[in-house]
RNA sequence: UCCUCAGUAGCUCAGUUGGUUAGAGCAUCUGGCUGUUAACCAGAGGGUCCAAGGUUCGAGUCCUUGCUGAGGAGCCA
């Protein structure tokens, strides 16, 4: 295996020959010595690399530029300077390829991370993206750990869905069809039955449905896949292609729910903490100087458990101006659960027992007849984290409701089944990963925590 | 999609009530410097002032439209 540059700086063995490979940050020096700083990505320190310019030719010391990839042989010392404990003299050289210093974009100064949006396809190679892309593989690796210690098992739910009754939003046809020239029907609609899957098909906006057919089987599933939204958002927290982590759970009632949503939310803060620790406190200094604070309150913090009817009580009587007033029956806007959550109780806050009218057919309906088990996590800086509910297990009280909200039943028939054999009482929810990467690195857009963000009109890279 | 703000050198930005040849820092290039730390010192090159119209003797600056970006809102994870 090829030694990287956070193995040799994690156990430093001075005295030995070593062969490192990396990218060039900034080289300084004069005619007597040269300093590289080389960075290979396994870690946000770089290693200093010192060459006597004796032993060099001043030509090739010359291409080795910013950005430029290199491979160095030489002797690990402890390094006199103030800033690093180890550094290596190289006695070879290997220029792999350069990089042109007119046309390269990055510099040694910081950049805005909306000019590093436009060159997706080189931030990697930035000190704050490499930390935030170490970080979204751990927080990755720690979900699948977390499920897995817990006895749940990783389902792998379809890409391509025909049913669009999954009611979270707009979504991305997908068609094999001639865009210009269509087969048509005699009415002059679009015939599907000649397309690919022979019916109209769709990327997924959520694994929920198939999630439950595979809980009402292994008891305990996840889903953590692609998810797609053809809504027209522009915001800092919404994704057109984001990542989706689904847990579905029988035998879980809405309480269940809430204690896994937060013990699972307690373990990925504390394992990025844990696992992460340079990574995060280069992005608190340099964005976030509250980020480390945040973290450690919020894994210190038991979470406010509240219905939406003492929410309402609370905002109602806050004596608060609010842009949209509240009141029993209207969804909560942003500024409410802002309010909530940041003024309030000062700390997360899950919210169940929503109006059954502004929720989805599925969620289970509460004996009042108005409120359904719904839930949601509220975490503070970017407001809803989790979405998620008890189901509605009883078969005539959930075809009762896709009768009232005009859905088609006959799309769904799957999904009813397994109320009319063997049903149970079950719960889920759903995590927007990026979501949880906004929260854990302290970053402001969630363009800047997916490598290759997706949104209106723009699928570059 | 709506509201607000912005767009000037490779990057980050300044540019006065509309007035001569549009500036700075960094980056780049050249030279200097015996161990630097986003090295430092000196010099040089570098501009479609987002685009198209308009007002004016005169527009980077004012007006209109469009494009792009950011923040807020809606939708939601």
């Amino acid at each position: 295996m090829k030694i990287t540059i956070s193995e040799i700086l994690k156990h430093p063995d001075i005295g030995k020959d070593v062969e490192i490979n990396g990218w060039v940050r900034t080289k300084r020096g004069n005619r007597n010595i040269t300093f590289i700083a080389l960075n290979d990505g396994s870690t946000i320190h770089n290693i200093q690399v010192v060459l006597d310019m004796a032993e060099f030719e001043e030509e090739m010391v010359r291409n080795v530029t910013t950005g430029s990839c290199i491979k160095v042989n030489g002797i690990l010392s402890s390094s006199p300077g103030k800033e690093q404990q180890v550094e290596l003299h190289a006695n070879k050289i290997h220029i792999y390829g350069t990089a042109d210093p007119d046309s390269y974009p990055l510099q040694k100064k910081g950049h805005s991370l909306e000019f590093l949006r436009e060159i997706a396809h080189l931030r990697p190679r930035t000190n704050t993206f490499g930390a935030v892309l170490r970080i979204r593989h751990a927080m990755s690796y720690a979900i699948h750990k977390y499920f897995n210690d817990h006895g749940f098992y990783y389902l792998h739910t379809p890409i391509i869905t025909a049913s669009d009754c999954e009611g979270a939003g707009e979504m991305f046809r997908v068609t094999t069809l001639d865009p210009k020239n269509p087969p048509l029907l005699e009415d002059g609609s679009v015939n599907f039955n000649e397309d690919f899957f022979g019916r109209e098909t769709s990327l997924t906006v959520s694994g929920q449905l198939e999630g439950e057919l595979a809980a009402l089987a292994l008891s305990n599933i996840y889903t953590f896949g692609p998810t797609f939204r053809a809504e027209n958002s522009n915001t800092p927290r919404h994704l057109a292609e984001f990542w989706m982590i689904e847990p579905e759970m029988a035998f879980y009632d809405i309480h269940d729910n809430m204690d896994l949503a937060e013990d699972f939310l307690g373990y990925l803060i504390r394992y990025a903490m844990d696992h992460c620790g340079e990574d995060l406190r280069f992005l608190c200094n340099m964005y976030d100087k509250e980020l480390m604070d945040r973290l450690n309150f919020t894994i210190n913090s038991k979470y406010e458990r509240i219905t939406y009817s003492q929410a309402v009580d609370i905002l109602t009587q806050s004596g608060e101006k609010f842009e949209y007033p509240v009141s029993w029956g209207v969804d909560l806007q942003t500024e409410h659960e802002r309010f909530l959550v940041e003024r309030h109780y000062k700390k997360p806050v899950m919210v169940t027992n929503y109006p059954r009218d502004i929720k989805a057919f599925y969620m289970k309906q509460n004996d009042d007849g108005k409120t359904v088990r719904g839930l949601d996590v509220l975490f503070p800086k970017i407001g809803e984290i989790i979405g998620g509910s008890q189901r509605e297990e009883d078969y005539h009280k959930l075809c009762q409701r896709i009768t009232e909200l005009s859905l088609p039943e006959k799309d769904l028939w799957w999904y009813l089944e397994t109320r009319r054999f063997g049903t149970a009482p079950h719960s889920g929810f759903g995590l927007g990963f990026e979501r949880l990467l906004l929260f854990i690195t302290g970053m402001g857009n969630i363009r800047d925590v997916i490598p290759f963000p997706r949104f209106p009109k723009n699928a570059n890279f």
